[in-house]
DNA sequence: AATTAGCACTCAATGGGGTTGAGTGCTAAC
DNA sequence: GTTAGCACTCAACCCCATTGAGTGCTAATT
């Protein structure tokens, strides 16, 4: 991989997301100056070809990139980018207004996404097991039912229907939960030890049950495990001309639907950070020709969520991951605001 | 209007929505039993078309019925349908699983609704303002903010943040809340009186200003006084041969996705009960080439939301009429049930 | 040995032209 | 009033020639 073959590499990455059309030697030639020929740029591509990097999609037509030139283009040709100070503006700007509520961040977070970009937006979480709860409440509902409230530091309030036994008195509720706050405020539920509970089931000894139900409701079960889902901009795909196709909007859009599969999508990798995941990368069925740029946002240094932005595989890379990593750290920096 | 014309029209609707082609005149004498030559039959759309019923999409096509031809059928020439044992026993299995809450059984609604239906189906509600409060709570949250969770009669929970003097302490908090309690359990925002608010204030009087703002957090302001919205089957219009064009697809799609527009397609009508709105006379901008079937619902005699089903202008009425009228029946039912 | 000019070749896209077929309106006969 | 007959219309389809962008190969040039 001589630098012209990386030259002609780049140049057809750079000119096929930008056009979406197939590029051909001579408008290489012609537009980004390698001071070659037509007829050296094609031996070049030929190589490119042979080493898989560029594809043809049909004999008289220009090269488009395959996975493996977008991901050697990511890995090794990028240019880092920097957002403009209109765009810097523009984010400030839309979070300037003031948020109460984790979600409401989330979604605005979403949208600017989506419209900076001008692909699909994803953003999960926050992780409830990972949230610190600032409060809980127990509220009578019915003679063996009763509320559960829960408050966590993000300010998310969650509610829970829960069954308790027809003997338990509203006293008895609020002094369950005035021990639970008292033990363990500001404790995430994946943090809570087997020292501390079994300190509240000896103060709590008869209400072992409700405390144990509680604790269950809290940490959510494996499937809403993920929390919220923010998803934004999802009709843009119809801006891409890949996608002119019904059916393969129709399929796109169908996926979407699902939580589990954007779940999929955006926790794809366990690891923290940014990730990109080119067209076939992706493990989830459906979204091959797509590519999607996650990043994790993470509070008082614990994962709290995923961010992602879905587009084709002839993505602006260097855009999208510029704001993937912006947002995440904007996330970062306005749910800690938000946390106090 | 004689009865033949009646005949011929009746046919043209019904062969246009069950295939979507323009039918001509051979075609209804061959496969509608009328007893006279296609020859015959050409007089009679000659006439129909003058009349504005029916319309040619060019001079060598058949006829396919207009906004009034569809509102004609609709009015008198529609015979009602009842749904089949298996159809309803769909609903009852659907339904059939343990709800708690008023949201989980309208979004069941929708989807029920647009499964059977094969279109898109919208629900609304429940009105908070009409809803009856079960109970109310204050918690402390910071030194000047509480929560204030609200329960409805529908096991809807709804929470506020709440701005509150700094000098109240919890003890006011859960004064104001037991009053607010034992004056107006069960009684819906719209419901309440100048008198029994003086009473409260009378009761209350430090705390006027709290009691306000709670009142008018749970009244719900103009723009989210409709509640809550179910969509769902939104892309089933890929189903619909009319919309096999991509930007008519997106237009809908994109017209879905505000809360204002589906409150005006829904509350076109501030009537109660059933309303089909056939093409342009829909007021809503962007979906004169769709109808819309729409019915409220109600719960102890209260109109709590609205429901309705979008399809185009060439849906199978008699189906969908009776679909959205057995739905907004269930849902008295089941809502009737889940308040007790 | 690398580069380039030249050339034959491929193939999607475009557009014209003929054909088909479903459907109509009109007229004259029944 | 109904119908058969007929000329006419027009979208849809297929066929085919043309175009043009692009390629690979080869031989000449540097």
């Amino acid at each position: 991989m001589d630098e012209r073959k990386k030259k002609v590499l780049l140049a057809i990455v750079k000119d096929f997301i930008s056009t979406a059309e197939p590029v051909g030697s001579r408008t290489i030639a012609r537009k980004y100056q390698l001071g070659v020929s037509p007829a050296t740029i094609r031996n070049e591509m030929a190589d490119l070809e042979e080493m898989g990097y560029i594809e043809q999609p049909h004999t008289s037509a220009g090269r488009i990139p395959s996975d493996s030139g977008y991901r050697y283009y990511v890995d090794c040709l990028m240019e880092k980018q920097t957002l403009g100070e209109a765009e810097k503006e523009y984010i400030r700007q839309r979070f300037s207004k003031k948020m109460r509520e984790i979600q409401e961040v989330l979604n605005v977070s979403a949208q600017i996404l989506s419209e900076m970009s001008n692909y699909t937006s994803l953003i999960m979480g926050p992780y409830q097991k990972r949230d610190r709860i600032k409060q809980v409440a127990l509220l009578p509902m019915a003679i063996d039912k009763a509320l559960l409230v829960a408050v966590s530091q993000s300010n998310l309030v969650s509610n829970y229907l829960l069954d308790i036994p027809p003997s338990l008195t509203e006293a008895d509720l609020e002094r369950i939960a005035r021990v639970w706050n008292s033990r363990l405020k500001g404790m995430a539920v994946a943090e809570i030890g087997q020292e501390v509970l079994d300190d509240i089931y000896k103060e709590l000894y008869a209400y072992r049950k409700v405390v144990q139900a509680i604790l269950e409701l809290l940490g959510g079960n494996e499937e809403q495990g993920y929390g919220h889902i923010s998803l934004s901009g999802a009709l843009n795909i119809f801006n891409q001309p890949e996608f002119k196709d019904l059916d393969k909007v129709r399929g796109i859009l169908e996926l979407l639907e699902d939580p589990e599969v954007i779940k999929g999508i955006l926790a794809d990798t366990p690891e923290e950070g940014l990730s990109i995941k080119i067209g076939g990368e992706n493990r989830v069925e459906g979204i091959n020709d797509c590519s999607v740029v996650t990043a994790t946002y993470v509070v008082d240094g614990e994962l709290m969520g995923h961010i992602g932005i879905l587009g084709p595989t002839r993505m602006d890379y260097a855009k999208t991951v510029t704001l993937v990593e912006t947002m995440a750290q904007q996330l970062r920096r306005v749910l800690a605001k938000l946390y106090e």
